[in-house]
DNA sequence: AAGTTACTTAGAACGATTCTAATTATCCTT
DNA sequence: AAGGATAATTAGAATCGTTCTAAGTAACTT
């Protein structure tokens, strides 16, 4: 490995450790491990059961748990975004700013919406009482040229 | 029971077999019974739970399994919409038509939202060879006072 | 280094949903 | 209306994702 590789490598592993802490959570192997994962590879879709075994063919032992608990964790500290695309399966989102998804019921990928289609919060009259906790907005889509 | 109530409850039950005859299924008794709580009581969303214990407790014996199923060849056939508000746990709509939905996190109530939000198609730039399946928009309130 | 507290773990438990294979009802033909 | 073909229902087992439990281990504090 280079030098700059590997000072770049010590820069982002001190970032992840700060990230933990600041989530106010120990600084553990398999936290960090996860955090890795998730933070350092640009915007990603998850389910537990992926990172779970992306962990295990890395060589990196953890049990799916530790994964499910630290996934919440992350969740709670706003690192993460939990997604419900389909009926029995969560997605969790490395980005939690706003935004909106594109499901491809075919292939079964989920992505980011270009652009800020976020507008709709301006029109809504909601029930007296109460305010909005979350907008989720799905859209998906499938091959126009699909038998189905 | 009056006469007109009596006449009533004719065309209706007449109406529920044409609806399930439609969707190109045989006109059982269990099919009959759970699109007559579907469908004669203005807009709702159910859980199969849900409807199968309103069931029950209307001494009307039918098995979950019989629930789901119909509850999906109603989907299939149009009648019914399939809400994912949670992971794990399927919300079913009467009102199949272009509309969201509010979702109370305190409650778990699910309601339409008044007026039609749906103009975000029109801005939406799809990858290649896709068409819209589905859009869902679910705003999630939540009580402006919880401690939570 | 010792003690306190937090974290991880394997496996059991859970809840919603789907599957299985046998029974029963509906439909179509005569 | 009876018989045969096909579709629907059922109870219970099986499955899947997720959560729980309680015992072991690691991280922080002094």
């Amino acid at each position: 490995m280079r030098l700059e590789q590997s000072m770049k490598k010590a820069a982002e592993t001190d970032d992840i450790v700060k990230l933990v802490r600041k989530a106010g959570l120990r600084p553990t192997r398999q936290r960090l491990s996860l955090a890795s994962q998730l933070f350092l590879n640009g915007d990603r879709h998850v389910t537990a059961e992926q990172l779970h075994s992306e962990s295990l063919d890395q060589g990196f032992s953890i049990s799916l748990a530790t994964v499910y608990n630290t996934l919440h964790q992350f969740t709670t500290a706003g690192l993460l975004r939990e997604l419900v695309v389909d009926a029995g399966r969560s997605y969790f989102d490395t980005n939690s700013s706003a935004h909106h998804h594109l499901y491809c019921e075919d292939t079964g990928k989920l992505s980011d919406i270009p652009g800020d289609n976020a507008a709709i919060e301006n029109f809504l009259e909601l029930p007296d009482g109460t305010e909005v906790s979350r907008i989720d907005i799905i859209i998906r889509v499938k091959n126009s040229k699909a038998t189905a």
